[in-house]
DNA sequence: GGATGATAGTGTGATTTCTACACATTCCAC
DNA sequence: GTGGAATGTGTAGAAATCACACTATCATCC
């Protein structure tokens, strides 16, 4: 790191967070309306900018917190986006986390209309304001890579109790593959990872076996 | 992203670079001697402000090649350091990013006192000057995971064309861990991200072949 | 020119891991 | 009590991994 003089105006730093919850069996991104220009009325990744007393994972894990009402676990800084022009209003840099929740623990912020939050599907999340239609992008690419080399990655997105089929639904998801019933069973079984509860769920079928993280 | 209003001083962001080479049989990182204060005459690893014009990466590629006329292949943004106090001059937050270089291709500036460029290897490159020991620390833990998943990723460290056992040398230092030969030649041979030569290198030994990234 | 030293290069068998695949079980709802 | 729906389970073949030891080739030094 060279000399502290630095004649250029310093950008503002932000930390975007690609938060992802599991509802209506399919994974879905919180994104919030944009209340102000530029973009105004479109939706956004939530973040915010970084505060002084805090680093960036601190910044993160605050936002991520004031916009659901949940702490989360761990957090991934997973990119960064700093293109000079990115942001219309001047030099905003955004360092992009990711953060996975558990969706009925989330409470929505009531929606005003200039701060309004929701959840959305994957799918259905295009066209986002600035550059983060590629945060999300980034996100995802990394989220599979993550699951891929450790279903466990994705144990924030379910509760506490959760039966191997949920387990499997997140996985599939995540990484866009199908995934043999009975193979991931036994990887998941045999990792480690969950420990088997004497506690079923119960539906119109046989009761599925509850796990918990180890 | 919430709305613009910013009124936190800003902090200044930098690129900070662990720059890794083959040198004599081992891994060793690029550091540079600070002329000024804080931790004046500590060495510290590279790295520099971003400037108006570019992204981080292209800070980081351009830190990298003022550095060692080197224009880095792929560079990895691995972390990131802001801890509010993690430099005594002000708020400063480091981006940090991994670059892998050939060291024959390395001309280290001529080294003025104030501006003295090194390679160290890496268990004498401790008592760095901020927290530039937790960057290289994340920065090796990065690099051993990357090779592991993919030995191709170690190419950059070598030049055009390599034995295997040179190959295998570089995986067994990023990842910490001996490899077996057959198996390793096996593996990379097999992986399609190496094509053999018709040439050779000779030594007191017989000839190795030499092998080019694919 | 022969001996020595050094590294390159090669195959196999045992073990483990991965993959593909089909059916009986259990409960709920009607 | 029947039908519907998801749970839960085992095995055999294929593939990958691992451990392991010897011969080949060249340079160097007597």
């Amino acid at each position: 790191m060279p000399t502290f003089c630095y004649d250029y105006p310093r950008p503002a730093v932000a930390a975007d967070i690609v938060i992802l919850s599991l509802r209506e069996g399919a994974l879905q991104v919180l994104l919030v309306r944009r209340g102000g220009d530029p973009f105004r009325g479109r939706w956004a990744l939530p973040g915010g900018f970084l505060q002084e007393d805090e680093d960036l994972d601190a910044c993160a894990r605050r936002e991520t917190e004031e916009e659901t009402g949940v702490r989360p676990g761990r957090i991934l800084q997973f990119a960064n986006f700093s293109q000079p022009d990115r942001d219309p209003r001047g030099r905003v840099i955004s360092v992009a986390y990711l953060a996975l929740l558990r969706a009925e623990d989330v409470r929505l912020k009531a929606g005003t209309d200039a701060n309004e939050a929701v959840w959305r599907p994957l799918d259905e999340a295009a066209n986002l304001a600035f550059d983060h239609d590629a945060i999300l992008e980034a996100a995802l690419a990394r989220l599979a890579a993550e699951a891929r080399s450790d279903p466990a990655f994705l144990f924030p997105l379910l509760p506490a109790a959760f039966t191997l089929a949920r387990l499997q639904s997140a996985f599939e998801l995540a990484t866009g593959r199908p995934a043999d019933k009975r193979n991931f069973r036994k990887l998941v079984e045999e990792s480690g990872r969950v420990r088997p509860l004497e506690a079923f769920e119960r539906g119109a079928h046989r009761p599925a076996r509850l796990f918990t993280p180890a």
